[in-house]
DNA sequence: CTAAATTTTTAGTTTATCTAAAATATTTTT
DNA sequence: AAAAATATTTTAGATAAACTAAAAATTTAG
């Protein structure tokens, strides 16, 4: 059973809603998918037939143990090529995207754990998102939580990001923020939400809340 | 103008029967693709209304300028990316070629010049083919002969095949012959043309006519 | 200058996916 | 629980990219 590379996009958006909502409804994929309603009931028929989807009509999809598993190894490769775009061509964060998803539909197992190993089992991808491992597992990190519930005299590191689009990236670019940067919230303007954070070479950045809401932190002290 | 992967592969073949050929036919095209020459006439009048052949009724193909660069940038993608796998991930070299096929497809020029950049800009691939460089030159080998023209008593060094069949390749695995591999001549069989050759090591292999004419040698002395 | 070989044309076929609009089912509101 | 609103499916066909078989045309070789 060969899985082309529109069905994998499907199985990855259903994952993705799955997990958001507990079942993928029919539109929510279509406008994941930027495409009909029409289109993803006939996708998904096929899907069911195939044995990667659970379906019946007008009760939305979810995904089935091989399923799963597919859409699991499909966003692990995305990730680690994304890392080896980073960390071993020099890519920057906000340039590996649609690159990763053309990598992620090439290869089998043997290919992504060698991948894997090559990059020394990394834990997460450049935008702090975890990778699963082999047998489709994700480590949850804890005590993660956005900056916009930063504290004034709060402690913390950036862990990640929940919009790894160019435009978002660019901007945290500009900022001088990056995955692992530390800083303390020195203050919330009430007024906008905006934040005020420095970090220990005294440099200041002011966060906009719409920022410091898609901005994921662990909490030092 | 986006080249679709099928039409790259018309490329590649192109490029290929014309180095050997000077012009590519009909049907040696559709030989090389397993196809039909009536799909070839189809897809040349494609190619050449993209500007990337030039084509006459009943005269065969040649490449254009903008043709070649694309089907050696092919080639050089294929090539570096066999060369990760065998020297990144420890895939044999027999092991690499349908992998290659894929991932040549994807990316663009910037990545490529990444991954020649991150593999060393190695000169060749691990069959020993030569793999071309940013702007498509291919630094052809000097002294290269075919290890059936070698005669008792020279010494040589294994550093390429002409044919990178995965069963070609596992059968010299067996033999213990590889890129590299530095032999004595001892004796050629005139019965059958087949030669036993040593290394420095004193280990023999009894090579047949058919492999000998396979195999690539550097001759030393 | 034929005959053989090659190439092109013709006239669909295949596969995979998508679309618009109508019909149907489900959910929400009252 | 019926009506209204929303969501989904069906229908019927569109599209794109490539392929095929067989007939017609052209080129090449003897």
């Amino acid at each position: 059973m060969e899985v082309s590379v529109s069905q994998e996009n499907y199985l990855k958006a259903i994952l993705k809603l799955e997990r958001a909502e507990g079942i993928a409804s029919n539109q929510a994929i279509a406008q994941n998918l930027e495409s009909t309603p029409a289109a993803v009931t006939g996708m998904l028929r096929k899907l069911c037939d195939e044995g990667l989807v659970e379906y019946e009509a007008y009760q939305g999809a979810k995904l089935t143990q091989v399923g799963e598993q597919h859409a699991l190894s499909t966003v692990r490769k995305h990730r680690l090529w994304e890392v080896f775009l980073v960390d071993k061509l020099s890519y920057r964060w906000d340039a590996v995207h649609d690159l990763a998803e053309e990598l992620e539909h090439i290869g089998d197992e043997i290919f992504v754990d060698r991948l894997a190993a090559f990059l020394g089992h990394p834990l997460f991808d450049p935008h702090g998102d975890p990778i699963p491992d082999a047998l489709g597992n994700i480590r949850e990190r804890k005590d993660v939580v956005f900056s916009s519930e930063a504290l004034a005299g709060m402690k913390f590191s950036v862990c990640g990001v929940s919009d790894s689009s160019d435009e978002f990236l660019r901007h945290l670019n500009r900022l001088g923020i990056e995955l692992g940067s530390i800083y303390h919230a020195v203050e919330r303007f009430d007024f906008d939400g905006s934040m005020e954070w420095t970090n220990d070479d005294g440099e200041r950045v002011l966060v906009s809340s719409g920022v410091a809401e898609k901005i994921l932190i662990q909490i030092h002290e």
